[in-house]
DNA sequence: ATGTAAGCTTATCTACGTTAGCTTACATAC
DNA sequence: GTATGTAAGCTAACGTAGATAAGCTTACAT
């Protein structure tokens, strides 16, 4: 007889209640949710790490999700949630710091990126197509795309110096997106650049895109 | 008794002549160029794909090679000297056009971004960390930082409208950077964006850092 | 004819996704 | 209070793929 919770040290996680099974998706997701965020810039994504960190044996995954694939689906659509949260509440602080949009899209640029610096490993499941499901769900494709909206309209509303690139709000939101996520990525990357302080960085990328009447910043 | 060249079914490769050995390190590494530029944006590199499509086997890699990750760090060598080499070709082709510091600028820019649309296997392996070597090798982390060498001079050169949101070339070629990676990157790995022209986009985000006095491009 | 360079086969150990079917313990019925 | 159905999670096993070690085969230069 071999020990329970194959290949594992640690003690076997207790049961959950008749009826509520149920609870077992969401510490599942949890589990891949925490694996990702450890993983190495090259390692694989398995579902039998998911199941180490949950405490379960690796079948068990296969009681909530069909295979990996699925529960791969579940775990960037919180990623992907959770981002729309987290830039949301970096724009109501702004906003009720007095910020006007500037400083609110500022927040937001902000916000995503210290994320980004703060979870590489996340930042790159998000975006830069780290661990992919190998599903054709439609949804994959769009994922992310209602971060740009929220920035298009703050730009709508900005009061800019003349010099803008474009004057289209949608490119400038785009242009935006590929200067933030460009600073994120390659300071993930190649980390022994000569980085400066991050809200500098921020600053002067939104700055350079934006091209917004206000001189400085706070934040 | 098995068929030669295990697992394949294409022709033996001929054998190299007596003291031609070395001959089989090259195709190796380009062998290894090519699988790394037809992966998928989460597949392994393996060696075994490397022999295969090398038409050798598995095994016979480590003739040339202590193992995988000594022939990763070729191959890294190999593309990060292949960029150095096309970003210096657009700058000459720009410059026998008579295109002054700022047209160089845009041509090296356009040369890296094109680059990295035509070949997104390489361009993940060059910046986006995809395929590490594990091997503490110093090289790795310092592998691309001569690309921004050259952009600093040229920076230097470029006379500037006021607005610049810095007057660090040093500075100004980092963000301009982070423009440009993030370009390519989203692009890559959000291809269902709303994308201008390659053009386009990379002469805005260039003009937008670097704020040059000329006003509109060809290339 | 033979030594040796060049590349091959075989084999081992590890890890993965996934299937099949088993164990355990609680909630209810008697 | 004992039996039992079933929910919850487990073990065992299969087939695939990977890195790598050990040693074998083949054909050319001498």
């Amino acid at each position: 007889m071999v020990a329970p919770n194959s290949g594992q040290i640690g003690a076997r996680r207790p049961r959950n209640a008749r009826g509520e099974g149920e609870k077992l998706r969401g510490e599942i997701i949890d589990a891949a949710f925490r694996v990702l965020s450890t993983l190495g810039p090259d390692d694989p994504f398995s579902l039998r790490s998911v199941a180490k960190i949950a405490k379960i044996a690796a079948p068990s995954v296969y009681i909530h999700f069909a295979n990996r694939n699925v529960l791969l689906l579940a775990v960037l659509e919180k990623l992907f949630a959770e981002q729309v949260v987290i830039r949301a509440a970096a724009e109501t602080e702004a906003a009720s710091a007095g910020g006007g949009p500037w400083e609110r899209l500022l927040a937001r640029s902000f916000a995503g990126v210290r994320f980004g610096l703060e979870h590489p490993g996340h930042y790159k499941v998000l975006f830069e197509g780290r661990v992919v499901p190998r599903l054709d769900d439609p949804r994959v494709a769009d994922f992310g795309r209602p971060l740009l909206v929220r920035s298009i309209e703050l730009i709508r509303e900005i009061p800019s110096r003349p010099g803008r690139v474009s004057d289209d709000p949608e490119r400038l939101s785009l242009l935006l997106w590929c200067g933030l996520h460009g600073a994120v990525s390659l300071r993930i990357n190649k980390p022994t650049l000569n980085w400066p302080d991050t809200i500098e960085l921020v600053e002067q990328i939104t700055r350079a895109i934006i091209q917004p009447k206000q001189p400085k910043i706070r934040i």
